[in-house]
DNA sequence: CTGAAAGCGCTAACAT
DNA sequence: ATGTTAGCGCTTTCAG
């Protein structure tokens, strides 16, 4: 930066005041600091930038587990809407483990990230996000809610998982299985609340022998589903309650010799990218990853601008995909 | 930290050694200034370490459509090497357009990471590429590969698309349909120059009206293949050469009321990732993801540590699944 | 085994 | 409209 102030004949200030545009000068200097610039090959140290500034236009993301289709996603729609509000981002895999999520977010605070966001690990209420709140990040939880008071968005649950357990008690369906996720987690418990809301409105009992845990684990899932539906007193229909579950559960289906819906209608919660291809194509309540990426920057962003306003939760509708193997027509 | 060695009663420096363990300190004087580090609640900041040391422990990703899930396994693939190494990463999704890369790998360069790891998109040998060596930030090329001089790594493409062909061929037939992928980039060159050998191999003269350039866009892909699949020669297998063509292709037979393998043979280059829940169950050439990733970063460590090589092209192999798609049995 | 001090490259008052 | 300069928070010789 100097040897470029010192060729056009200026002072650093003006170089760095044309180089960000932070006061007026005059276009005579400004295309001789150009013409320096160009001529030395100068890049802008954004480091020493952040260190002097006090802000690195940096978010961080610490994500559950990028392997996850799912996640994925999420992380596309969050980079772009960071990219186009000129910050980047810098990702972490939580492994969905409390104590990789710490190395994390602990890694992406000492990098001074201007905000942050994550997808909580089971746990992390206790061990990783105090320790954010304490440094006064501005942070957004994602995907899973978490008692804290801090703005939150996800995907709407509990009522969309109602509304495929109703579609079955519609079909005449009255043992129906589910397959949980992780337990513990509040995406976990509101589907299930969904389910259970869904079977006390038609006055039945939930039966314990039908409520499976699949630990958000496909092997796991599979292995339940498969006690479940070689057993004598088989569902007529299951419902499982994310897609590493639903992954598992058809596993187990097929393997069986089962087919859907003939032996057993399903209905999903998650949808899949390419399930045009699957067979049988999957009813499903779909979330809408992007809006959820999205939304969750744009609060982030407020909070880095230093908005105040109570924390909120927001929780992004899914759609509801009717396709057939829920037994229908 | 300037608090944190007036309470420990020591200089900063001292403190910065014990929180980097760059030189013997005293185990009591140690323990001092881990119990002021503890009483403050202090949190060493990067940026300014960055800084004065000249490193920032930082790694760049400029990957070409995050969307796509095999980048996604890319990305986890590198962030989990990365984090091993003790750095974090940084994305950015250059859309596979050399303007969005250009400003992707400008921010990256500007942030000055230590390295960087690019998915080239078509023309960026022009137009980023060359920045990027100027600086000499350490570099290395994933999945597809450019003619300059630094490490590539990417999968193996010609002996796939050409073993995939083979396998037609060895079924009898004799009019096989290719879809390419986007043109002008090596990826598609090579697979599609395995398709052509395979033919030459038996005498077999490639057919112009039988390849399809898909442009590695799905739609294009479905409308060119249903175009070809409804004529009244159309060949009696096809052979996609990446997933986006896959996923056309499959649509636009399924829509002429076609079945596979019956009415046309089908094979693909990539796999997917719950292929198991497909129908039909593609035959497919799958690439190893992991190791494409885990290699990369491997490379790029080693130029980061300074040691020098000649730049190498790595090709990892892939992995044909045969299924039932190709019409075996 | 520990401290002093000179930067790292930039920003943002404060001057002029 | 432009220049001066005091930091930003740390690392790292160089001394002791």
């Amino acid at each position: 930066m100097g040897d470029v102030a010192r060729i056009a004949g200026v002072s650093t200030s003006t170089v760095s005041h044309v180089i960000n545009g932070t006061r007026k000068v005059d276009a005579s200097t400004r295309s001789r600091v150009e013409a320096a610039i160009k001529e030395t090959g100068y890049r802008r140290n954004v480091v020493a930038r952040s260190l002097a500034a006090g802000r690195t236009h940096t978010v961080g993301l610490s994500i559950s587990a990028l392997t996850n289709p799912y996640f994925g996603s999420l992380v596309h729609a969050v980079e772009r809407a960071l990219s186009d509000a000129g910050y980047v981002l810098i990702v972490g895999d939580s492994h969905d483990d409390v104590t990789s999520e710490k190395r994390v977010t602990d890694s992406l605070l000492d990098r001074k990230v201007d905000g942050m966001i994550v997808a909580p690990a089971a746990g992390s209420e206790r061990a990783t996000l105090p320790e954010i709140r304490r440094t006064r990040t501005p942070l957004v939880l994602i995907d899973r809610g978490v008692d804290i008071g801090c703005d939150q968005v996800g995907p709407e649950n509990s009522a969309s998982a109602r509304s495929l357990t109703e579609h079955l008690l519609d079909l005449g369906h009255r043992r129906i299985g589910v397959v949980r996720g992780l337990a513990g987690i509040s995406s976990t418990t509101e589907r299930f609340d969904g389910y259970v809301a869904a079977l006390a409105d038609r006055g039945i009992a939930v039966d314990a022998a039908l409520v499976l845990d699949g630990d958000s684990n496909t092997d796991v899932a599979e292995h339940e589903v498969r006690a479940l539906m070689s057993g004598e007193d088989r569902p007529t229909a299951l419902v499982s309650l994310n897609n590493a579950m639903t992954i598992g559960a058809l596993k187990a289906v097929r393997s069986l010799g089962l087919s859907i819906p003939a032996d057993v209608a399903f209905v999903c919660y998650d949808d899949f990218e390419w399930s045009d291809l699957f067979e049988p194509k999957l009813t499903a309540a779909a979330q809408d990853v992007e809006t959820i990426g999205a939304t969750a920057v744009e609060l982030l962003l407020r909070r880095i601008r230093g908005e105040e306003a109570t924390p909120q939760r927001i929780r992004v509708p899914t759609t509801f995909h009717h396709r057939n193997s829920c037994g229908c027509v």
